[in-house]
DNA sequence: TACCAGGTAAAAA
DNA sequence: TTTTTACATGGT
């Protein structure tokens, strides 16, 4: 039995979901996906799971979201608000963007990036766990391959839910990681080391240790990035990955990312390679939105545009 | 084929 | 204290 509910949303504007889900463009689409002009993730609303299928049916400067919320069991009221927040989250749906692009409005580069690009916010994850793991999963390896064993991490270890014959995967919590055993997690294509640090951070999680979430209500970032570098196999640049997606907090600057430098040079320093130490001092005009506006960037790159 | 891609911890020097 | 190495996988 399926059941289904319909709801929109109108963002803060300016928004557009064509860019902001642009990167979920080639993923898998039982896990998370972006095609033809539909987004669709699990979502767990109170213990509950329900498919989200988004689609924009506004402009960028009048978005409107139309919401289908499919699931096994019935959708409570209760389901449809939690929903309707994890949406909101994931897309900062309540987010003025303008306040970003006044700040960088003298920056040559950013100000006609951001004329393509207007209307693009970096997507959040539902929890501060999955943005750690995607980023334990990201060292070393490339965005590609990352996400495709993100991907097996969905299907293997996270809860399903059957719509019309038809399974889908929420991305797994940290029980079910804590209850995998490292090979099983080593299995999906990552290194012994790496899911260790996985199922560690998970048990923590699991035995009351680490409270990632209330990480979120921290105020001093350098606080945070010392409590995430804590942990074993996280390093500066995990913790300041895992702050942009998952909390989010986009005044974070992964410097010694070397994608991020790469990308700052291709628009700043005609292509030459820099050191961490330049990236930071080009970034410095960016004030509160240093990720965000590297996001900027690497979307432009991505997308080849010139300035 | 070999090397690299949004690093980290442990070993070696 | 600083430098080197192992690690996993898919794309080029």
């Amino acid at each position: 039995m399926a059941f289904a509910e319909t709801f929109t949303i109108k963002p803060l504007p300016p928004f557009s979901l064509d860019l902001t889900a642009q990167i979920f463009g080639n993923g898998d689409r039982h896990v998370r996906s972006y095609a033809g002009g539909v987004f669709q993730q699990v979502l767990q609303v109170n213990g509950n799971h329900v498919l989200a299928k988004l689609t924009d049916n506004g402009s960028t400067e009048q978005p409107l979201l139309t919401v289908e919320l499919h699931s096994s069991k019935p959708i409570t009221p209760t389901n449809k608000q939690e929903a309707l927040h994890a949406i909101k989250r994931i897309f900062s749906l309540d987010f003025d963007l303008g306040i970003f692009y006044k700040e960088v409005e003298n920056d040559h580069a950013l100000r006609q990036i951001i004329q393509q690009l207007y209307g693009y916010k970096f997507p959040t994850t539902p929890t501060v766990f999955e943005s750690l793991v995607d980023a334990i999963v990201e060292q070393q390896i490339s965005i590609k391959v990352a996400r495709t064993i993100e991907e097996r991490l969905a299907v293997k270890f996270g809860d399903k839910l059957e719509i019309e014959n038809e399974n889908f995967f929420e991305f797994p919590t940290p029980r079910n990681l804590s209850e995998a055993s490292i090979s099983d997690i080593q299995g999906v294509g990552l290194s012994e080391r790496k899911a260790e640090y996985i199922n560690n951070a998970a048990k923590m999680i699991v035995e009351g240790k680490l409270d990632l979430e209330l990480m979120k209500k921290e105020t001093d970032a350098e606080q945070v990035i010392a409590e995430l570098d804590a942990l074993k196999g996280v390093g500066v640049w995990t913790a300041e990955l895992t702050m942009l997606r998952g909390i989010p907090r986009w005044d974070v600057l992964p410097s010694d990312d070397f994608g991020i430098r790469r990308v700052i040079s291709t628009y700043y320093c005609g292509g030459r390679p820099i050191e961490a130490a330049e990236a930071r001092e080009i970034a410095k005009t960016w004030g509160k939105w240093k990720g965000l506006a590297a996001f900027y960037l690497i979307l432009a790159e991505v997308n080849g545009i010139a300035v």
